[in-house]
DNA sequence: AGCACGCCGACT
DNA sequence: GTCGGCGTGCTC
């Protein structure tokens, strides 16, 4: 029997890791639009989808086994540009549709409707015949803007009886607000700092992008201390000036730093929203629903704000593009900054990507024209570009058991005779990443990875940096048993800090270390410190290379400027001057002039070269030449695929099926399988086989097409990683 | 992701 | 003889 309106088939695309979208029949009575959030039965439970489309394919499942959608959440629809960017992001990275959705919305709460607030309006007749205290009240409004009873008492200084005395007089009328509480507007009259001529020449070219309106990547590349934020602010405030615009910064989660919302502060006149894995539920909730209605102009986040559901974006901005950390390495692999640039193309909006140390693939797009290339030469104000050299440690060799040599002790003592700051830099944490028995040779590892456990003295324990086992320092060795024979082998932070201790006992020290300063308020507080010039000697790893701006840091010494520079990653040399480019970048950024020393084994080696001579173009020309030659990327394309398991042996034998398996094609490399540089991680072993096409080459669809053929044994997880960066 | 169904070890 | 281990497989 037909019916008149027959119901009608819809997807639903679930957050969940299903293969595909699912069919529902929507009720008669429900208009749904592709994009709604609905409520739908899956098995014996209740779950929030979204609607994927309404004009779907014929099923192969028959209509009578079909359920029907429960009902529409009372929001708005998931933008299209967001679905769109969904669909992109799955095929690319070889993941689920519902695994990418469900970093779009996965809010607490974010399908119901928000419980609504009860707030008054000021509705007095005349102002003349209130009491003193209604006066007070009265005189404090702020044009008609209803406020809650606390806030009105907050503002007039007065207690809880006299408001509720005016509502009950009718002097203010209830009204009932639905949803979050919205954010304010940033402020776009506050008058922009004065910029320098290359600055201003920036600025500008961005101001014609966004009022342009279309999709344009650009490089801003700025040295250090340039003031690339305050040009790229130029972009976001042209943004602002259209009615709706939203604009979304992008930086590694690691520099949301407090300087970093001064200065938007200063800019806009409001802090921006934020957008980062710590939020609460109750800031991410209101985060997500601003930018679904439109009301967030500007958000500040990590990766995953790539995902909110902007209505109406008209610009990113991807602060420190060359971040290893835009790169996600779980649940879905995905690379922030190559997924801005999609985004923005698909919302055909500019996208601005700004480095002072710029990754070699937007440099090759850059030269080659297809973005935009802005260049800041000179420091901001009186900066001069610090002095950089190398110390050869084979000359200057330290005692046993100490870590700086003659030459940077005595640019210490020197700094610290004058009065100004000094960074000594160490990418490692703890007190020393090895402990040995010195009788019998063994080393402490990690029951769960293959890594050494690494001492910190602080805590008195030995920690695995991987998974974050730990013990305490034992007194004898667990293999010999020998008491005593324990012995730390290299530095860390903290041990560095001992010997500038025992060097100058008077110096006053700070050590920055992401397990030394915990909470985003310490590392606040210690930032303040060292600006207000209470530390004298800043010992710190990774995070001091973040955008701080240390204006009486006047010497940076580079500990171990080796360190990275061996392993077999394509990438160790790039980002090993990245990275050191970009502490050197910490010195010398006020009026007095900066000073950076390397201790090296190696000041042949081309990163030091680069560095010392400054000729950074040669050096990434080079690595740029060699990259081409393997048709390693950005000129071919990689991939890994990642095979983990509990069980060694199962793991190997996939690894073994899936390279007997592998494609025979021109143009298409399989190499491997190898054990994963870290074989066991968290009692995972891992093996690794690597696809190597040419640029021209579909490698999604070879992967696909490869990994399908192959049924994995037991336990064994199969990940591809499209683009991979760390090699780990 | 859940949750059910389904075949092999130590307990009343 | 049963309770339960979590291995495979399905959910429109």
């Amino acid at each position: 029997m037909t019916t008149l309106f027959p119901s009608r088939r819809v997807q639903v695309l679930l957050p969940l890791p299903l293969q595909g979208v699912l069919d529902y029949l929507s009720p008669e009575d429900l208009p749904l639009r592709e994009g709604d959030f609905v409520e739908v039965p899956l098995g014996s439970k209740r779950l929030q989808g979204v609607v994927w489309s309404c004009d779907p394919p014929p099923s192969d499942v028959p209509e009578d086994r079909l359920k029907h959608i429960y009902g529409r959440f009372d929001l708005p629809a998931l933008p299209e540009s967001l679905m769109k960017f969904i669909d992109w992001v799955a095929a690319y990275s070889l993941s689920l549709p519902g695994a990418v959705l469900k970093m779009a919305v996965s809010v607490p709460r974010a399908f119901e409707q928000a419980k609504s607030r009860t707030v008054y309006r000021l509705s007095v007749g005349n102002p003349d015949d209130l009491t003193a205290a209604r006066k007070k009240v009265y005189e404090v409004a702020v044009g008609d803007m209803p406020l809650s009873v606390k806030d009105w008492c907050d503002l007039a200084g007065t207690g809880e009886g006299v408001i509720r005395g005016m509502i009950k007089a009718g002097q203010m009328t209830a009204v009932e607000i639905k949803g979050e509480d919205l954010f304010p507007e940033p402020d776009v009259t506050v008058s922009a700092p004065k910029l320098s001529k290359e600055q201003e020449r920036a600025g500008d070219h961005f101001r014609a992008l966004v009022r342009r309106d279309k999709f344009q990547a650009s490089l801003l590349e700025g040295v250090t201390g340039a003031g690339k934020t305050e040009v790229y602010f130029e972009a976001v405030h042209e943004a602002l000036l259209k009615p709706g615009n939203q604009i979304l910064v992008l930086v590694p989660e690691i520099a949301l730093t407090a300087q970093w919302l001064d200065r938007f502060r200063d800019r806009f006149g409001e802090e921006p929203v934020i957008w980062h894995s710590e939020l609460t539920p109750a800031q991410r909730r209101r985060a997500w629903w601003g930018v679904i209605q439109g009301n967030v102009r500007v958000i500040v986040g990590a990766r995953s704000a790539l995902f909110l559901p902007f209505q109406n974006l008209s610009l990113i901005v991807v602060d420190e593009e060359h971040s290893p950390t835009f790169k996600q390495e779980d649940g879905v692999f995905y690379h922030g900054r190559d997924m801005a640039v999609v985004r923005a193309h698909q919302s055909d909006c500019p996208v601005i990507l700004a480095s002072a140390t710029p990754s070699l693939e937007t440099l090759v797009n850059a030269q080659n024209g297809k973005y935009d290339w802005l260049y800041l030469g000179e420091r901001h104000g009186p900066a001069e570009m610090p002095d950089m050299q190398a110390i050869d440690m084979r000359k200057y060799p330290p005692a046993s058991g100490e870590w700086l040599s003659d030459p940077l002790r005595e640019a210490l003592k020197q700094n610290l005779g004058r009065g100004e700051q000094s960074l000594l830099y160490l990418n490692r944490r703890g007190y020393a990443p090895l402990t040995l028995c010195r009788t019998c040779g063994h080393r402490i590892q990690c029951p769960h990875c293959s890594a050494w456990l690494v001492e910190h003295k602080k805590t008195g324990k030995l920690q695995c940096h991987h998974c974050g086992h730990w013990m305490g320092k034992p007194k004898h060795c667990p293999e010999c048993e020998s008491e005593d024979s324990l012995v730390a082998c290299g530095p860390g932070v903290e041990r560095v800090a001992e010997e500038v201790e025992k060097l100058f006992p008077e110096a006053r020290l700070a050590v920055m270390a992401s397990d030394e300063l915990s909470t985003p308020a310490e590392i606040r507080e210690t930032v303040a410190s060292i600006v207000r010039h209470e530390v004298d000697i800043v010992i710190g790893t990774q995070i001091v290379t973040k955008g701080y701006h240390f204006p009486n840091l006047t010497l940076v010494g580079v500990v171990d400027a080796d360190l990275g520079l061996s392993g077999g990653d394509m990438r160790a040399a790039e980002r090993t001057w990245q990275q050191l480019e970009q502490v050197a970048g910490r010195a010398g950024r006020a009026e007095k002039p900066g000073t950076v020393l390397f201790q090296t084994f190696m000041p042949e080696h081309p990163v030091i070269d680069a560095l010392v001579s400054g000729d950074r173009d040669n050096f990434l020309e080079q690595e740029a030449n060699a990259r081409e030659q393997q048709g390693m990327p950005p000129f071919g394309r990689l991939a890994a695929v990642i095979l983990s398991g509990a069980d060694y042996n199962t793991v190997v034998t996939t690894a073994r099926q899936l390279a007997r398996a592998a494609p025979k094609m021109a143009g298409v490399q399989i190499l491997g399988p190898a054990p994963a540089p870290l074989a066991f991680l968290r009692g995972q072993h891992r093996y690794r086989l690597l696809v190597k096409t040419e640029k021209t080459v579909n490698i999604q669809n070879i992967l696909r097409r490869w990994l399908d053929s192959v049924k994995p044994v037991g336990a064994v997880r199969v990940q591809a990683d499209i683009d991979p960066v760390s090699f780990f």
